[in-house]
DNA sequence: CGAATTTGACCCGCGC
DNA sequence: GCGCGGGTCAAATTCG
């Protein structure tokens, strides 16, 4: 964890941070650490025991007061789009918090995960390590039956509009995967226009981890919260022709919308 | 009653 | 080879 403190600090937008890190887990790095709440991603890693890769995120959000009563008090997952089921939790060297172990229920076989603690530096933020085999989606759906009604819990209204333009294009719909995917991901290789929205809430998560960047204090205590929003959301022309290069990009790049300072971001997994 | 969470045990990789 | 630590499993428990 010493090496890329540093490093982490390519802080253009003081509210989210992307990041590229090659190095391993900078989850117990801390992301959080003396820096402002930020986003960090740590991309495409490889699994040491089959060659997979794994594709690794961190965030780390602000605690704000978590919705569900099970978790208060605890280092809950702040509520994203998606269901998450625990499935473990440790406590963690070093640090006075434990870790919880999160796995996607969003969709059967949904092979997503996510790591949430403390930060050991300031525990008013919590870390967030998501993580997903490089081969396989996000997790699309909120709620494809798994958690309904946790996924109704999460699903706040502050999450921002996705919305793939239905290119009426190319139609290779033969390898419908389960979860459909693959397919959206296809499609947009397709040369189709992303925006963020409800048919990439994956997307939508990642563009900056908004939804948690503006549950958070930070946001809401900002009087130009509303001017605020449009710099994070509104995703225009411009920056479409930015995503139409999509296509160029690996299945699982993600694109972040429009950030404080910076324009539309495109990260690849 | 079904579903989600909790918690201890087990497994595996890594460093010494 | 051994010990440590992180990650996952699964039975028990709790909650809605």
């Amino acid at each position: 964890m010493d090496g890329g403190d540093g490093s982490f600090n390519k802080t253009s937008n003081p509210y989210a941070t992307e990041q590229e890190l090659e190095d391993d887990d900078n989850v117990s790095s801390e992301t959080g650490a003396e820096s402002p709440p930020s986003t960090t991603f740590n991309d495409t890693k490889l699994s040491p025991k089959k060659g997979r890769s794994i594709q690794k995120r961190v965030v780390s959000v602000p605690i704000k007061d978590v919705e569900g009563s099970r978790y208060k008090g605890e280092s809950a997952p702040p509520s994203d789009s998606w269901a998450w089921r625990k499935y473990g939790q440790k406590p963690i060297k070093g640090s006075p918090y434990p870790r919880g172990y999160y796995r996607c229920s969003s969709s059967k076989g949904c092979p997503a995960r996510k790591q949430v603690e403390r930060s050991r530096v300031d525990p008013k933020m919590l870390v967030i390590t998501y993580s997903c085999e490089h081969n396989h989606p996000w997790p699309t759906s909120r709620n494809n039956g798994a958690s309904a009604k946790q996924a109704a819990a999460a699903q706040t209204p502050t999450t921002r509009k996705t919305t793939v333009k239905p290119e009426p294009s190319t139609s290779q719909h033969d390898t419908e995967h389960e979860s459909g995917t693959e397919q959206r991901f296809a499609d947009l290789t397709d040369d189709s226009i992303l925006t963020t929205g409800d048919e990439f809430p994956w997307f939508g998560e990642m563009e900056t981890t908004s939804s948690t960047v503006l549950e958070s204090p930070i946001f809401t205590e900002r009087d130009n919260f509303d001017a605020d929003l449009k710099m994070v959301f509104p995703m225009k022309e411009e920056d479409e022709s930015l995503f139409a290069d999509l296509g160029e990009l690996p299945e699982c790049s993600f694109v972040f919308g429009h950030q404080r300072n910076v324009g539309a971001q495109v990260g690849i997994c």
